[in-house]
DNA sequence: CACTTTTGCTTGCAATACTTAGCAATGCTC
DNA sequence: GAGCATTGCTAAGTATTGCAAGCAAAAGTG
């Protein structure tokens, strides 16, 4: 499997971008460029692959995952959609009285609100 | 805007759990976790912030922009969630703010319950 | 060839993520 | 109430991110 390093310097090569070319439109330092792509940094922060993946024309889920962060849709293979987001499902198990209970304060909140 | 670290606070207290569990559970230092919880980190790196949303049920992307990572499909605030056939839903989309109100009150019903 | 500019890279250095150790306050058990 | 465990938190330490400065090799330019 190929580093993100020598994945991200493909990308700028295939550019024709010199590393300050890039440190130009990206803001990021040519010597920290430099780094990246000898794969040096173990955790570039999120909002460097951002900018790189736009510039780049790449998808930011793509760098993240190739740098070795959880990416949020799983790309790769299946994965058990369980945990979809419900404010149910994110307390956990709501007895029958709590959900009135809850509903009832949604609703007062909503009335105090306004 | 509510900081993300009261956020994930009362995502823990709304589960009932302490730092200590939460440790047990992630493997993230109970230290860390009340670094986190008062916002003192400001980049705290994805591998952490997955590990939380996976062990308080909420999706991944929505703590990466607490924190304020680019999310790959820039969903803000409001979002209208897919329509889950949850009483909640029923009752219209949930804004954040609800959403933590709502937590915050289902922590005061449980506490008094017992 | 001289001389300048451009290129990728390395070397400190400040900032900060994350941990281990330990504290004061609260809660439990007898 | 004494003794012990649990709670959240801070302090101090280590490691890593990201930058500014500067270097040697390569590439213009005359």
């Amino acid at each position: 499997m190929k580093s993100y390093g020598e994945y991200i310097k493909a990308l700028r090569e295939s550019k024709g971008l010199t590393l300050r070319d890039v440190e130009r439109q990206t803001e990021v330092s040519n010597a920290y460029l430099s780094q990246l792509e000898s794969s040096k940094i173990k955790q570039p922060s999120p909002t460097m692959l951002y900018k790189l993946a736009e510039l780049y024309g790449v998808k930011y889920e793509v760098l993240m995952e190739k740098v070795g962060y959880p990416v949020p849709q799983a790309t790769t293979s299946v994965k058990s959609r369980k945990s979809e987001e419900t404010v149910l499902h994110r307390v956990g198990v709501i007895s029958k009285e709590e959900e009135m209970e809850l509903l009832e304060y949604l609703k007062f909140m909503r009335g105090r609100r306004k």
